[in-house]
RNA sequence: GCCCCCUUCGUCUAUCGGUUAGGACGUCGGCUUUUCAAGCCGAAAAGAGGAGUUCGAUUCUCCUAGGGGGCGCCA
């Protein structure tokens, strides 16, 4: 039997972050085992599915790289041999009638008459009298006349699943073990909504059927669901494939993520300048880890060695600085070429004009400050006097710097020495400025600090003596000059 | 109210009856250093509580507490 999985959204809204855990786990497990990751979409909410939320979702799956045997693809033509893959478009070529139909021949479901408002006043008794605020059943026995009333009366009529009364639902989740329902506390759950679409119950359970799903890996959440699903299996007398919960993702307050957590899908991540591979990697860390908890996994890596048995069963919380770390970790790992080609749209975002330099140099610029960034749009700001016309200052560092009393002297001293330096390179601009200070009686850093300042306006940044030489002496030399009348007036007593 | 699930450092986690309870993020300290990072070294930091079972429980059982989820013509 091969393996065979399926994430199934409901485009409701934009792709989360538990639910792109849950298609990852997905995911994992069907490249692990050789086995179809199918995209089913789950849109029979009439009210709330947008077209827009599952472009979005379709998005941020290919974003992170969870690409799908089976399922809608961004073309619009579907691809695999069990579509259609959304739900409302089965609904509409008729996939669940006969179904129902059966279900209904059988005994196992039967027609409810109950108007919603109705269901919810009952279900505000009930909770007031501290009962379980379910469906009671009332239209399970309804004779052939009261039916016919209620049809009199122009009521259409919902399709109730009927649930056996007596004994328990038992099923094996393999990350939790047994777990166990006992029927009377199950309720009798539509299947089939007035409009004649299928509820989220009951198509799940038909398509898991019909494209032969073999694993349903969701979050728990859906616990309570499966114990009614499994009745539905039995009843169809289909088999039922094996289901495992995966537990939730809380915030840092201890509830289920939510916008109130700040972001809403996954694409903000991206425009923050998160590298799907890192995303994928800290993800997969959230509720599953190897005996030897390692933390970064090479390309390939995590698919080979994902498995079930190594899925935590208490819910995790999501923790955005660990999440920067981690992608700082990718950051770093990138080719010089890799980082300067995911880093341009974001610098050209930041209005910075990348145009005026070379791709060669643009390589070199957005390299020299690898270690330091943690996300994308960290290095626009890094890297900003790089491209400008001219330096923007910052106070502080002017202040503390450029204020010196002596510095005046000997910026006016290395751009002298600058200007006239045969190859404007690291090593020989470092040398220079060295000898530079020991003629001067200074020590290193009188001379490096101001330096640093007048060409890139602060006192941190990128390795000094590369800096300048990517620069170029041009600029360096013309922003020194800049540099100078910025300088304090009085004068030092050596130099 | 009823049902289900969960409980190891602040956080993610290892451990599958016997360990100085390990790793990672973060924090703190040191080294390195032209700045900031990165890197390296080190430190502090955990089995919710209570009963059992056992020669021995973080590990197995039960209870309590706490947290989460469900009880929709939402998924």
């Amino acid at each position: 039997m091969t393996l065979r999985v399926r994430f199934a959204p409901s485009p409701t809204g934009n792709l989360h972050l538990g639910g792109a855990r849950t298609a990852l786990f997905n995911w994992l497990l069907a490249r692990r085992h050789k086995g179809t990751f199918i995209l089913r979409i789950e849109d029979t909410d009439e009210l709330r599915s947008t077209a827009e939320f599952e472009d979005s979702i379709i998005r941020g799956m290919t974003w992170l790289g969870l690409d799908w045997d089976e399922g809608p693809v961004p073309s619009g033509v579907e691809k695999g041999e069990y579509g259609p893959y959304l739900q409302s478009r089965r609904a509409d070529t008729g996939v669940y009638t006969p179904f129902v139909d059966r279900l209904l021949a059988e005994g196992h479901a039967y027609y409810c008459y109950c108007t919603p408002e109705e269901l919810e006043e009952e279900r505000k008794r009930a909770l007031l009298e501290k009962r379980p605020p379910r469906y009671n059943g009332r239209c399970r026995n309804l004779t052939e006349a009261q039916r016919g009333e209620f049809e009199a009366q122009g009521r259409k009529p919902v399709v109730r699943f009927k649930m056996p009364t007596e004994n328990a639902t038992v099923f094996t989740d393999p990350v939790r073990g047994e777990i166990r329902f006992e029927n009377k506390l199950l309720y009798d759950f539509v299947m089939r909504k007035e409009s004649g679409y299928p509820t989220y119950n009951f198509a799940c359970v038909i398509d898991d059927h019909l494209m032969k799903i073999s694993h349903v890996i969701r979050g728990d959440d859906h616990i309570s669901n499966t114990a009614h699903q499994i009745n539905l299996y039995n009843a169809l007398k289909f088999e039922h494939p094996v289901f495992i919960h995966l537990s939730m993702i809380h915030g840092p307050d201890g509830t289920k993520l939510s916008k109130r957590h700040g972001h809403t899908g996954v694409f903000e991540y991206e425009a923050e300048g998160f590298l799907p591979e890192a995303m994928r990697n800290y993800l997969a860390l959230l509720g599953w880890s190897t005996p030897d908890s390692q933390q970064i996994f090479a390309p390939g890596e995590l698919e080979q060695k994902f498995d079930i048995a190594g899925c935590q069963k208490n819910p995790a919380v999501f923790d955005p600085v660990k999440l920067r770390w981690m992608n700082g970790e990718y950051i770093r790992m990138l080719s010089r070429e890799d980082l300067a080609d995911r880093a341009l749209p974001f610098l050209q975002k930041a209005g910075i004009a990348t145009g005026a330099v070379s791709r060669e140099t643009l390589v070199k610029i957005v390299g020299i400050e690898q270690e330091k960034y943690k996300v994308l749009t960290d290095i626009p700001g890094l890297l900003d006097f790089f491209f400008t016309k001219e330096v923007k200052f910052d106070e502080a560092s002017v202040g503390k710097v450029l204020k010196n009393p002596a510095a005046r002297k000997i910026l006016e001293g290395i751009c002298g020495v600058y200007a006239a330096l045969p190859d404007f390179r690291e090593a020989e601009l470092e040398a220079a400025a060295r000898k530079f200070a020991e003629a001067n009686g200074l020590k290193a850093g009188q001379v490096f600090h101001p330096l640093r300042v007048s060409v890139s306006g602060r006192t941190q940044g990128p390795t000094l003596f590369l800096m300048l030489e990517y620069m170029g002496r041009e600029k360096v030399v013309e922003r020194l000059k800049a540099a100078l009348p910025l300088c304090s007036a009085e004068e030092g007593e050596k130099v």
